[in-house]
DNA sequence: CGCTCGATATTCT
DNA sequence: GAATATCGAGCGA
């Protein structure tokens, strides 16, 4: 249907997370019939690369659990992360790159709010989807997910969504390595008042030292 | 609010 | 054996 097309994917994959920053994502839960349809912007991302990121799990080459990041881009990569959470990846990278994907850390909620709190057994918006494990659960990811097609999958899909006020940059949350990198993307706003940009509360509660890497002309 | 800590699978040393 | 793209409970201020 309306879901970015397969030419979005190839891009270098910081600059895919950055301008998915603000996109529809749309999880169907096909159970029921009309099938239970949730949504929400994505606030929150991070890219990882392959042979130039050191904190990313394509760095060594494939692996069982990574060879999703060396196929096809516009994919989904779904790992077990500290053996207790999911974490939900689209691949992505520029023609010379054999790897790369970026992680999705938090949406929004748009649609079917009360299904993702009862996933999630919270009653709190801003805890539903605000952190990479957090949105998993939120909208009942898991490995089968693995290897969907976001641009043309009827479950599980990306499409195009707001334009952000304010994208700020800063270093990835959890990593130790590859620090120099300011791979993470945030959508914040503009804060006439103070004159200063401000993270949306929906993004995961971690801060760093933020820059403003892109504002709406 | 902020900090520490346990759970727990895959990969790396 | 150690590290890891995390989260929530428990505790102290």
């Amino acid at each position: 249907v309306d879901c970015l097309s397969r030419s979005f994917y190839a891009q270098p994959t910081e600059e895919v997370a950055k301008k998915l920053i603000g996109k529809k994502l749309v999880r169907v839960l096909e159970k029921r019939s009309p099938p239970n349809i949730l949504s929400g912007i994505i606030v929150e991302t991070e890219a990882y690369g392959s042979t130039n990121d050191e904190a990313s799990h394509a760095y060594n080459g494939p692996t069982e659990r990574n060879s999703i990041m060396f196929g096809e881009i516009g994919r989904v990569y779904v790992y077990l992360s500290y053996g207790n959470h999911f974490c939900f990846n689209v691949t992505a990278r520029s023609i010379d790159r054999h790897a790369g994907a970026v992680l999705i850390r938090a949406i929004q909620p748009l649609e079917g709010l009360f299904t993702m709190m009862r996933f999630r057994k919270t009653v709190d918006p801003y805890l539903v989807a605000s952190g990479p494990g957090r949105l998993t659960q939120a909208l009942n990811i898991n490995l089968t997910s693995n290897g969907l097609d976001v641009t043309r999958s009827k479950i599980l899909l990306i499409k195009n969504g707001i334009s952000p006020p304010v994208i700020l940059g800063s270093s990835r949350v959890g990593v130790s390595r590859g620090m120099n990198k300011q791979w993470r993307y945030v959508f914040a706003y503009w804060d006439g008042i103070k004159n200063l940009p401000y993270a949306s509360r929906y993004a995961s509660k971690w801060r760093g030292t933020f820059a403003v890497a892109s504002i709406k002309t």
